[in-house]
DNA sequence: ACTTGACTTTGAGTTAACTTTAAGTAGTAT
DNA sequence: ATACTACTTAAAGTTAACTCAAAGTCAAGT
């Protein structure tokens, strides 16, 4: 598979699959003998891989440590779990915010839908008591 | 309230509260009469929104948008509300991605986990299976 | 009066993660 | 053979969100 195809097939650029083989994000590519990327079905697994976690933001750094170890065999299979519990610990962090936030922005929402249906039956301006003083969504 | 009580009391560097401030991200705050900030409670509680949003992952543009139709009265709300329900949607995509990256992680560390467990029993050196041609975690 | 320490502003520097540019090559179509 | 397009590398540029540095001010303590 040339960049192109895994390009379009996974929704990142060339430019960043080339970044992301530059920092070690993914193993070496193989090429054709004139030099040209020539992605193999392991190469794609990684790249769903990689994709998958970056998605959801795990650090490129923590990805690519992840990968050099990999690539050095089964012997590191250890640090390589230390590795996704440290990540998975860190996204389960960072959902918890998501979730809290999630709540809270729900509240606002339902202030401003009841504040505006109230402005508009009436006719006209409303205070603005979601972010001022009467604010008790904290 | 100085900026370094409000600093300490949020977690947020003096320098990063003079920079919310800068972009637009907290309303002005007042000086005393020697131009020194001096934090009110209404800043304090958008100082505390801004943190939950910007923890979550809100973009300063979009806060910075918000707050200046904030400051705008009433006749902004609308427009806030879109914003705020944009952001939500933004936060919502966001956990998606998390949660599946999550599930998948949980996989793959079991796969880890049992992995070390037979290799330390049969006391040598298992072949990787969690990365390479045997991944099944995709 | 003088020092100290926390503040002020403006502007430059940093970091992560790309993204673009420049200059060149390889393979295909006419 | 020549033009075209997609690729190659190395290096510089960009963006978001801070973070730091320089030079100066202000209020409190000695």
């Amino acid at each position: 598979m040339t960049i192109a195809q895994v390009s379009k097939l996974y929704g990142l650029s060339s430019d960043t699959l080339r970044y992301y083989e530059r920092v070690g994000l993914l193993p070496a590519v193989g090429r054709t003998s004139g030099g040209v990327r020539n992605y193999s079905d392991e190469d794609l697994r990684w790249v769903e891989f990689i994709k998958c976690m970056r998605d959801a933001g795990v650090s490129v750094e923590a990805l690519s440590e992840y990968v050099r170890l990999a690539q050095q065999g089964p012997g590191t299979a250890e640090a390589r779990r230390r590795i996704l519990i440290e990540q998975r610990t860190d996204l389960e962090k960072r959902m918890e915010e998501i979730r809290k936030t999630l709540e809270r922005l729900d509240f606002k929402i339902a202030n401003y839908d009841s504040m505006l249906a109230a402005g508009l039956k009436a006719g006209n301006v409303c205070a603005d008591t979601t972010d001022k003083k009467s604010c008790k969504d904290g």
